[in-house]
DNA sequence: CGCTCGGTTGATGCACATCAAAGGCTGTGG
DNA sequence: CCACAGCCTTTGATGTGCATCAACCGAGCG
């Protein structure tokens, strides 16, 4: 087996990652002990809402939706988990935690199982630790507000936020292209829109060569023309 | 002076929150050192988003309401914190930390302020309380996204839910009626509506006997139907 | 080759926003 | 003590952004 190089790899990628910046690589292998590196192709369910919480992990590369059925069926995408980001940690004290959230691969992309046990013992009682994921869930609340205020402006603009948004978070503060494959109905999923509603938005913006997408990879041409679109409210 | 004797008043009252509920009255005060008691009449400002944040809190009695100004000059309501609520200790250990949202009571309210030092000084490197923070975020993160599931609902539905959670919160479980002040307006700005709107619908309520309301006292009179109302949708 | 999935477009309707006007209530200052 | 301003609520008239419904196309795929 080389299912413990393949940890030690991982091990080495995670420790780059801002939750565990300061500690040396020891700490990281204790922290990730027993951990297993799950592959995703696109699509692919990692956990199910509802179901029992035993592990929780690290993204280590691609991207996971969270979403959560609305009460008519719908989906609505709940969160957008970049590389570094943590799912699941927060709920992992709880007595018989259950996923409040479903995740789904966004393309190809790996994930560092960790069983729960290893959070109990450890994560738990490291202080530097806890520290660090308190930052990233202040981090998340202030993205979950920051989004609440866009809740009145017309949906152009909520629209253009998020492309900024998601090129910032995934691809760097020049990058122009998102590698990640998003589809219209996923903004507006994120939205709470119609489909149909998000396309006739986006596809003036392909007409006039403001943007430009190939097999769900949206590129963004003229950027000065998108950040004008924000301001219009 | 009183103030020390005050504070001790203060310090059995939060004993008696969640977040310390493990902890003898010792470990409180040690947690609670220089914290002073703010005592607010109603839709006073407590902390100015933008503002350095030197200290963090916890509401004591009362209701405070977190807004944050849209882009276009309104405001939207991000949150609103009952006794036992931490205000600000999640940005307490950034580096020259701002408030990300103003806070303002609603109501008669106390809140006990807490200088930053003793955060970073105490509850910082104590695993228990940093632990019991993370319980409160996370706990904030799973209303944030609940809320989320609401967006494509009709406004009637998300008032509903709002009341029935509101009173939940505040009041307890078989509780009718809010002690706070909630205009119309808050309601509103909490969900991105316009006051008219709200409006339109409580009235509808009011006239069927489901609601009742004095001086922005709400109370709710027909519970079974506020509950059949949540259902459309 | 038929199937599903993502994108697109047009026609129609509705749930809200917006605008406008008014009355009650509270506090404030002349 | 009255006038006045500000806030909250209300109601009606009008407009519009976006949802909904329906149909179609192209691409990938078992």
């Amino acid at each position: 087996m080389n299912d413990s190089k393949a940890l030690d790899a991982a091990i080495s990628e995670v420790s780059n990652f801002h939750i565990f910046s300061d500690l040396d690589l020891k700490s990281v292998s204790a922290l990730c002990e027993s951990g297993k590196i799950i592959v995703s192709q696109h699509k692919e369910i990692l956990y199910r809402q509802g179901d029992p919480a035993d592990s929780f992990g690290i993204v280590l590369s691609g991207a996971y939706k969270l979403s959560k059925p609305t009460l008519n069926g719908e989906d609505t995408i709940v969160h957008f988990s970049a590389p570094g980001d943590v799912i699941g940690a927060f709920i992992m004290s709880q007595h018989n935690p259950v996923f409040p959230v479903s995740s789904y691969s966004m393309g190809p992309s790996r994930f560092l199982k960790i069983p729960r046990h290893v959070y109990l013992e450890r994560w738990k009682n490291w202080p530097e630790v806890l520290f660090k994921i308190q930052n990233l869930l202040s981090s998340r609340i202030a993205t979950l507000q920051a989004q609440k205020t866009l809740i009145k402006a017309p949906l152009p603009v909520k629209i253009a936020h998020f492309l900024i948004d998601t090129l910032n978070k995934y691809e760097g503060n020049s990058a122009t292209s998102l590698s990640i494959p998003i589809t219209r109905k996923e903004i507006a999923d994120h939205f709470g829109a119609s489909v149909e509603s998000v396309i006739r938005v986006m596809s003036q913006w392909s007409k006039k060569g403001l943007i430009e997408t190939h097999s769900q990879q949206i590129k963004v041409l003229k950027m000065d023309k998108i950040l004008k679109e924000m301001e219009n409210f």
